[in-house]
DNA sequence: CTAGGGTTAG
């Protein structure tokens, strides 16, 4: 096709809107470059901007190669690809040599993409440089500016700073709330973030789904069932949209809650379901010893949708045959996750096989996957071993006694430990190493701390 | 061209 420069430039947009691949766009910039049109910043932006949806790597060469100063949209496009293609070393990268090369200043589209992706791999150091900035240029003024440093505090776990930016903006619209519970939520402090929105309720604000994912997220944690159906009535009275996550939500609140039935109702009623979906349904029935059923959901879900089983799917489903005794069925799984699906097995599967045969009393099988398994037992395997073992008995003394010795060099500050080794002891009759093993769990941790400071 | 969300063994 010829064109004549003017039409050309008139074309170039639509040229532009028109790629879907790199190579195209690669033509379309020895286009500009034959016509010395890749001198005019509107189509570098351009190229810059349409690369990134493609390549970012492509769309940083071609900014960093530009004869003049990009724009900030070329900037800002680039920062915001990154952080979308979870680069955020990258994403910060750029950010500073837009400070150092950059034409201008950052602008309050910049500050959200960089924060972003601070926010995403919890790099707290230079969030609180950015927030500098942010504070420095006056773009506290900004209500996304706001609100994603908000999320960067949340993200990074350090609720109190979360709680200054929050207390400090005098306008507070539903995104700022919901980035506040959700800080609350990610700090377990899950009973503030309940608190947090009761006081939106006051503040006239409307919740909306992105809201209501962490509320219930909250009840998940404190089990709070009647208020998990009051979201849900809310829910449903109000038409809000059930979408994969709010739906996903949900069904985990009434996991938590020991509400299995209803989390299938909630599950038979969403439209769409991603992995996560069937994972978390999958892994309710474990969690009830609906193990036949956790099972045929399985096989539907292999049946009805494209969806392709991953690691976290098979440790559901292993778990939920190790809990309802299905022996053959989660062998089977272990192998088809192996041989069919090509995943590499980690501690977790490893973990449910053993649990699976322990619990049938099958102690010498178990022994016997431990030993071939290509890692070293965790604590928890030898755990759930040594368990099956004190119930099913039938393990010989000096193989028991290794892996005993093995937990209580691994882990010597819980207790639990102790009184596992010295029940296994009695078992032998062993009763004066009992004793001395029972003496050792007085001041020792019995439960494992789990790190959640409620207030 | 802008902000916020859910999962896995014991």
């Amino acid at each position: 096709m010829k064109y004549s420069l003017s039409s050309l430039s008139y074309h170039i947009p639509f040229l532009f809107q028109r790629s879907n691949s790199v190579p195209q766009l690669l033509q379309l910039q020895a286009l500009l470059l034959k016509t010395a049109l890749d001198h005019h910043q509107f189509f570098a932006t351009q190229l810059i901007s349409s690369l990134c949806r493609l390549s970012v790597r492509h769309a940083h060469s071609v900014l960093d190669r530009l004869p003049f100063p990009p724009s900030l949209f070329a900037w800002n496009s680039l920062i915001r690809a990154y952080a979308e293609a979870f680069q955020s070393t990258a994403a910060f990268q750029v950010f500073s040599n837009l400070r150092r090369f950059g034409a201008g200043e950052a602008d309050f589209f910049t500050y959200p993409f960089v924060l972003k992706a601070c926010a995403q791999s919890s790099m707290l150091g230079e969030g609180r440089v950015v927030h500098g900035l942010v504070v420095k240029a006056g773009m506290l003024a900004d209500s996304h500016v706001r609100n994603t440093l908000l999320h960067l505090y949340g993200s990074c776990r350090t609720i109190w700073c979360a709680w200054k930016v929050f207390d400090e903006m005098r306008e507070r619209d539903v995104v700022s709330w919901s980035c506040m519970i959700e800080a609350c939520v990610a700090c377990s402090q899950p009973s503030c973030a309940v608190s947090v929105f009761q006081e939106m309720r006051l503040s006239n604000i409307n919740p909306n789904s992105v809201t209501l994912v962490s509320l219930l997220s909250a009840c998940s944690h404190l089990t709070k069932l009647k208020m998990g159906r009051s979201i849900h009535s809310f829910i449903l009275l109000n038409n809000i949209k059930l979408d994969i996550s709010l739906g996903t939500a949900l069904i985990l609140m009434y996991n938590k809650c020991g509400q299995v039935n209803d989390s299938l109702i909630v599950f038979s009623s969403m439209e769409g379901k991603n992995l996560q979906t069937w994972t978390i349904m999958i892994s309710g029935f474990a969690h009830h010893g609906k193990g036949k059923e956790a099972v045929s959901l399985f096989n539907q879900m292999e049946a009805a949708s494209s969806l392709k089983p991953d690691s976290l799917l098979f440790s559901a489903i292993l778990s939920a045959c190790s809990h309802s005794g299905l022996v053959a069925e989660g062998q089977s799984f272990f192998s088809t996750m192996v041989d069919v699906y090509r995943i590499k097995p980690v501690m977790e599967h490893y973990g449910c096989m053993v649990d699976l045969l322990g619990r049938a009393g099958l102690v010498e099988e178990a022994y016997k996957f431990i030993k071939e398994m290509p890692v070293s037992p965790n604590n928890v395997i030898l755990r759930s071993f040594l368990s099956a073992c004190r119930k099913h008995g039938s393990v010989s003394e000096s193989n028991g006694r290794k892996l005993v010795e093995q937990l209580l060099t691994e882990e010597p500050e819980l207790g639990a430990n102790y009184v596992l080794a010295a029940d296994l002891s009695s078992v032998f009759g062993r009763w004066s190493e009992a004793f001395k093993l029972r003496g050792a769990v007085k001041g020792r941790r019995l439960k494992k701390v789990t790190g959640c400071s409620w207030v």
